[in-house]
RNA sequence: UCCCCGGUAGCUCAGCUGGUAGAGCAGGCGGCUGUUAACCGCCUUGUCGUAGGUUCAAGUCCUACCCGGGGAGCCA
């Protein structure tokens, strides 16, 4: 049997094909029908022409509509219509599976809104099917690119016991019942009845495991699911989503950059090389900037500049912000969406940023002031990858610790990096829906991927 | 969490200054054509988000809540 993919692709008609798939419509004539079948192997779906030589043609094929899943046998000829290439002339038509006749997918465009109540079907629509193999692809990318590159993959845990940057609320992970816990004397829950003996949570990154491997290993990457159980209910956030993380030892900020520059350059000419009917059908249908987006980041070089520089920019610019810029404060959605789409107009990275607006693993520039911290921003998006040099030396990071109130204690191991053969390394997260989001132009993040998980909602 | 906008048929929406609900698509039946989100005719479909309130009368006005969207914050 053949994938549609497959059959489309071939150099020339002729043959018996076999045909497996859902119908995207069945349009009936009085002497024929034609069924257009999508197999989720590309976007384009396979025209059937059947008549009333056609096996199954009464009881089978005159009764087929949108949703039917069926198996088809016939030659596969040039097609005499516009709209395609090659069509099948079916001999043999077999119902696999019916629908009733509430079944919801029109042929009509659909809401995204309406998509995503019946997220067990929006797989089989145009768009949501384009998605899943444009992520599909940008994942397999994103693998080989580290794989060429010398990188090997780290599976870093989802159940976590602390915080990795005293940023955002994370979800408890506990098998205790919650209207019946043990308790301490003060009447608190007794975490240390639970099931790893002391709370527990779901992995925000995996940031810090990596590093551990980065000091074995040299070159590392962890790609997986990570959890924030903040209330954001915007186009740009999930409670549960897929990041990669890089690190890398015996590297400072500035080939932290050129890694990051490559790695997207790399990721975005694989999936414009392998995807180029879905691509073509965002462009279209979704947003007409995406082609072209995607050959600037692809061919030009991205913008280079300091926090500081930044600032001035932001500063000269004349442009009314609604937050004032000045050295110190961090950077807001409209200052970067200014500095990547309307003064570089292309993706930038800007580096070098002050030490109080980041975390404490960042590594503290000779200044005094700033962290060697770098952060690219794309065109729609704004930031996509946040990275920074690691702070190795051991004193300094005590003193990053105590400075933000972070208990010792708490990061024995992580202080242990510093004390055994601890060297220069760094690395970044990149927000893999995101890249998803700004290849596709899909501009609500819940369309991403297949399962969102949002504040009040985890169906399905 | 904050600010705006919205919730009317299975879907996408219309419904003016309050007077008792409608179009396209989907679905059903019939017709027709190498058709392309096919086309033509007929038919079916509603607690007008929920709960209160104002009024002779509320889809329409008021209040609260719920849900959705856009933007912001937090961030990836």
């Amino acid at each position: 049997m053949d994938s549609i993919r497959e059959l489309l692709a071939r150099e020339q008609a002729g043959g018996e094909v076999t045909v497996r798939g859902w119908l995207r419509t069945a349009r009936h004539a009085k002497k024929m029908s034609f069924l257009e079948v999508n197999d989720g192997s590309c976007l384009s779906g396979l025209q059937l022409v059947a008549d009333s030589t056609c096996d199954g043609w009464e009881g089978v094929v005159r009764d087929l509509s949108t949703g039917c899943a069926i198996e088809a046998v016939g030659q596969l000829v040039d097609s005499p219509g516009q709209g395609q290439r090659y069509e099948v002339h079916a001999q043999r038509v077999e119902l696999v599976g019916g629908v009733d006749d509430d079944y919801p997918l029109q042929k009509k465009r659909h809401s995204f809104e309406f998509l995503r109540t019946i997220a067990h079907l929006r797989s089989r629509t145009n768009t949501l099917g384009a998605v899943l193999r444009v992520r599909d692809e940008a994942a397999r990318a994103i693998h080989d690119f580290f794989y060429q590159e010398g990188f090997i993959q780290l599976h870093a845990p989802v159940i976590t016991l602390s915080d990795a940057e005293g940023a955002g609320e994370m979800f408890r992970v506990s098998s205790l019942d919650p209207a019946d816990c043990p308790r301490t004397e003060a009447g608190t829950t007794d975490w240390s009845a639970d099931f790893f003996g002391a709370p527990t949570y779901l992995t925000v990154s995996g940031q810090l495991e990596a590093e551990i491997a980065a000091l074995s290993h040299r070159r590392v990457y962890t790609f997986g699911p990570t959890f924030r159980a903040e209330n954001s209910n915007t186009s740009r956030h999930l409670a549960e989503f897929w990041m990669v993380e890089p690190e890398v030892a015996f590297c400072e900020l500035n080939g932290l950059a050129a890694l990051a520059e490559e790695f997207l350059k790399s990721v975005f000419g694989r999936v414009r090389d392998r995807c180029e009917e879905d691509l073509a059908f965002f462009n279209q249908r979704i947003d007409d900037q995406v082609l072209s987006t995607l050959s600037h980041v692809i061919e030009e070089p991205f913008g280079r500049i300091t926090y500081a520089e930044a600032v001035q920019i932001l500063q000269e610019s004349g442009q009314e912000f609604d937050f004032p810029v000045e050295w110190g404060v961090d950077l807001q959605s409209e200052h970067e969406r200014f500095l990547t789409e309307e003064y570089f107009g292309r993706p930038l990275i800007v580096t070098d940023y002050p030490r109080g607006i980041k975390a404490f693993y960042m590594y503290l520039n000779d200044d005094g002031r700033t962290v060697g911290a770098m952060d690219v921003l794309v065109p729609r998006i704004g930031e996509i990858i946040g990275g920074s040099q690691r702070e190795h030396r051991l004193d300094v990071l005590r003193d990053r610790l105590a400075e933000q109130s972070l208990p010792e204690e708490h990061y024995w191991w992580y202080l242990d990096l510093r004390r055994y053969g601890s060297v220069p390394h760094a690395g970044f997260g990149l927000g893999f829906e995101r890249l998803v989001q700004f290849m596709t132009g899909m501009t609500n993040i819940r369309d991403v991927i297949p399962f969102p998980r949002v504040p009040g909602n985890a169906g399905f």
